[in-house]
DNA sequence: AGCGCTTACGAAAGCGCTTTCACACTCGTC
DNA sequence: GACGAGTGTGAAAGCGCTTTCGTAAGCGCT
């Protein structure tokens, strides 16, 4: 058997079936104007010699590419799962092909990323995930985006608003303001903060929000320690553990997501300290372990799914005015991980 | 501004230049024989007008997609993730973009992945998660597989054995044996098991494995409990819960993988069951959040990141015998999740 | 029998790119 | 000062497909 002979093209299966690349063409694609018969045969040829249509050519020729984007910071964070599953879900119930890359939470490599989706010419392309702050940054990829667009392309992002285009924006501010409202309503007052890079805005915002509720108590975030790492297990793992050394006075800690929070926790146990006997803890998003974790999590849910969903959706329905959307919903899950102030 | 016009062609970046086609291919290219000065001129000028060269096109031209795809059974799953995790590393550091699928679980939808992978001519294909058992499916897959090297496709698997294409094999038996050493070392006998779908391979190999390790005890798999649910938090749920009610005098629970194990843990924990106190339980993979449980989970770590970086590796490596590949290394890692049998 | 009308199919153009081949040039050489 | 060897550039073929347009056959009708 030929070691590489290359795969088979539409003009074999035209040939065996003994017919024109039209007519082949057209009963492939189950289009009119070709007998049934001649049709069914097509078709079995095909199968026969077990051709695939080239995607490429086929794009070229003709249109869409039936091919969605979606950049996310990093796969294996639950929380950018959550929101590729409830993408993909749209995807297949429409014939869609999913094609995800992620940044790694780098803004240089995000650009990146998006160049490579458009020069596959994807249809349309989701960005998952905080938006950066910087002013530059965010400029360029607004500028490839927007003439991304120009050309028909589709694009919507999620949680992110300097972007000239669709966005999903999951209740950030409103979901700090719940969990800080919670927090205190158990009575703490010394809390601390763990907050991701200062670069992106779900930071701001979720800190925006526990703000509203510190002055609510007439507190203000400048009254608190706010300790910025990385929105990750171990940022929260090293910012738990320099916060109790550096205030050991703490009875609650909040963490800006779930995966901190899960640091923290294991900070904590490790360190003997109870929870929430001694320190309460609370993170955001509500990831799928966060209910199995001992103590349960106290966090706030987000939608992830549902906003991956509805962002490719947005993306997808035909252009129009722009239908930025806000309020996603949010919900408290009060969990085991907090509880009220003790006397120490 | 026009509302769609078309995407900026490299005859639009040649016009512009005032250079041909070819000039203009090759300085883009960073090809031989274009003299610097002019090739300068090109790249500003494709800047400038914002062109990114449609990969369709090239493909068709030219040869190599630099786009390799991986399946998945469910992104979702840290298992998984933390695979993909291992593909995009290796990935990005040649420069190759990835395109992600997931099947779902389900063997017809993940033929469908590979087609439309192989229709997308990516340079290579890497599929992760166990095999089914079923040999009609594995039988197409292998065909179409077979078809798509060649034609000079390269294919990895991971985890699966019956196909002929190179393969990384979690040490799933050996893993399957050592924890169970280690639960009858504690002295249990009364043990559970919660296994995925009797259609997977994986499933198979890890029972397998037990198997031995009971037999060194003079037991079999015949002697205990074996329930077949699904390979996920809730499929442990399900399966906790059936296990206690027609076994409630089991001392041990070993879950297939960690997903279920998690699930485990969280039924015995709303039954007021003590881990390990009353029951010891034990998982598979070592996902990320195994070591911050409450308890921690006795589990045997696989290499997933290495294990996905190995078969991208082995895939892209110059065709020639097969690699197939045993023994990816595991390691137990008992924590407190598995203690001794105590008097009940 | 001749007319238009529909229907089934084929020839060929063209999608945007890469690459081969041929064609000017400019040198250094005998 | 004519020669071959380089060097930089362009014309054109072709990758595998879709689609427009044209044509031939089949049909009912007058």
């Amino acid at each position: 058997m030929a070691k590489s002979r290359s795969a088979p093209r539409l003009a074999d299966v035209a040939e065996r079936a003994g017919v024109s690349l039209a007519t082949a063409s057209r009963s492939l694609a189950g289009r009119e104007g070709v007998s049934e018969s001649v049709a069914a045969h097509v078709r079995e040829v095909a199968l026969q010699i077990g051709y695939v249509a080239n995607v490429h050519a086929r794009t070229l020729a003709g249109g869409a590419t039936s091919t969605v984007g979606l950049i996310v910071h990093e796969i294996g964070d639950p929380y950018f799962s959550e929101i590729a599953s409830g993408v993909l879900g749209v995807a297949t119930e429409r014939g869609l092909t999913v094609q995800i890359c992620h940044s790694g939470r780098d803004p240089g490599n995000e650009l990146h990323q998006i160049r490579t989706l458009i020069a596959h010419r994807t249809d349309a392309i989701v960005i998952a995930g905080s938006g950066y702050t910087d002013p530059a940054l965010q400029e360029e990829s607004d500028r490839v985006l927007t003439a991304f667009q120009e050309t028909g392309g589709r694009v919507a992002v999620i949680g992110r608003h300097h972007l000239s285009v669709d966005a999903v924006l999951p209740d950030n501010k409103p979901a700090g303001e719940v969990i800080g409202a919670h927090v205190l309503s158990l009575g703490h007052r010394r809390i601390g903060i763990l907050a991701g890079s200062p670069l992106l805005t779900t930071v701001a915002d979720r800190l925006a929000g526990i703000e509203a509720a510190l002055h609510a108590e007439g507190l203000s975030l400048d009254d608190i320690p706010v300790l910025h790492t990385e929105f990750t297990r171990d940022g929260g793992h090293a910012g738990a553990e320099e916060l109790l050394r550096e205030h050991p006075d703490l009875t609650a800690i909040i963490a800006l997501n779930d995966a901190m929070a899960i640091g923290v926790l294991s900070v904590l146990r490790k360190h003997g300290v109870a929870v929430p006997g001694q320190i309460s803890v609370a993170g955001f998003d509500d990831v799928a372990v966060a209910a199995d974790l001992a103590p349960s999590l106290t966090t706030v849910k987000l939608p992830m799914v549902e906003m991956g969903a509805a962002a490719l959706t947005m993306a997808l329905k035909p252009a129009s005015a722009r239908r930025r959307r806000k309020g996603t919903g949010h919900q408290l899950m009060a969990r085991d991980s907090t509880g009220p102030v003790r006397a120490r």
